[in-house]
DNA sequence: TTGGAAAACTAACGAGTGTTAGTTAGTTTT
DNA sequence: AAAACTAACTAACACTCGTTAGTTTTCCAA
């Protein structure tokens, strides 16, 4: 199992957690057991209660976390910029690069959401609905500059942030494409479009 | 539990696949016991493997189900259109139609097909990598017809295909958007995005 | 060197998993 | 009437699950 130079630097928990959120992106979170998550990182499942309360800790942790990240992300945006192309352009970016840091946490995030216990998966919710606000409102904002075409917002911003969220799925770190290009690539094509003209 | 007029002229088995179905895109494939799939159709566990050969065989049907249904679709797109943009639209549309006509199973399509055994999983890849393919050379038939700009292909038909998977999030049957008004939309979004010019 | 916290261990609990075996009542076919 | 088939049942197998209790080991500050 991975065993790295980084790996000694870092507390016990933080490579539970790592390690945990491998697993959970290689084989979903409810197919990857404490006893899975042990044996990766050489010790007893009973021994993870020492770090961890339990294995909803680590989803809670994840998915709020990141639900942060994005949230600091969006309010950074909206304080520095005012013209709704530019703050759509710099959301994009921010989302991108909180995304792609770290694409183990963004596979709880994106996918495993659902299995937060009732409560939890109501704030998750709540505060994901807050932040799909945020991208509306840019849009609306763009029509109100006269900027944008007469879009149902509701619907451009499912389908941006489904393009934003699906980049998960298929980028690679070590592959051709680094974040940032995506980013411009990403809000050249919801900006613009495909076809010429 | 479910029970209609409709319920009555299906056999046993449609019964236990369509509450299945139903229950596994509310809770999860792996959240879904037999005994809950039981219990909904009003029997024990044991005695639903009179009608299907085990709790794999739901997830094998409906994935590769709806896979051929979408190959269909592309295929007949590919007949009887020349032209790119109109075979993109068509091919939107024809998603879109296949997608909303049962959300549950596309719950599994999308989501869920991660759960297969290994060599199903392989088989089911390469059906969605060679479909995926299919959309990729519309978008490049489109920049070689000049109609289209050069955009990365493999990119662009990642970024349209994860608006539409994404329409299974958030399309409701009984809402005001039906599936031929959102594939509209969704082609006339992609073709032209987002700003005016 | 030593006291005590931190972190590992073993063992087990209670619940739940998909699935199989064997059986039975009721219906259809021969 | 006999045989075969259908679809339900009960019971159980052989695990796996997250978690807890209690115990032992490790390791660092005093």
């Amino acid at each position: 199992m991975l065993v790295s130079f980084v790996f000694v630097t870092m507390t016990r928990r933080q490579q539970i957690m790592g390690t945990a959120l491998c697993l959970m992106r290689k084989k979903g979170y409810l197919n990857t057991s404490m006893r899975d998550i042990a044996s990766s990182v050489n010790m007893e499942a009973a021994s993870l209660y020492n770090h961890i309360k339990g294995k909803e800790e680590i989803l809670i942790d994840t998915c709020f976390g990141l639900a942060e990240t994005l949230e600091i992300g969006i309010n950074e945006v909206n304080d520095i910029y005012f013209n709704a192309a530019e703050k759509l352009s710099m959301a994009i970016h921010s989302h991108i690069k909180a995304l792609t840091q770290d694409l183990n946490a963004s596979h709880l995030f994106v996918h495993e959401w659902r299995h937060l216990s009732d409560d939890k998966r109501a704030q998750f919710i709540e505060r994901r609905d807050l932040y799909e606000k945020e991208f509306r409102d840019i849009v609306i904002l763009g029509f109100e500059e006269g900027e944008f075409k007469d879009v149902d917002p509701k619907f451009a911003t499912l389908t941006i942030l489904a393009s934003l969220n699906w980049v998960g799925e298929w980028y690679r770190p070590q592959g051709e494409m680094q974040p940032k290009e995506i980013a411009e690539k990403l809000t050249h094509f919801i900006l613009s479009g495909l076809q010429k003209n």
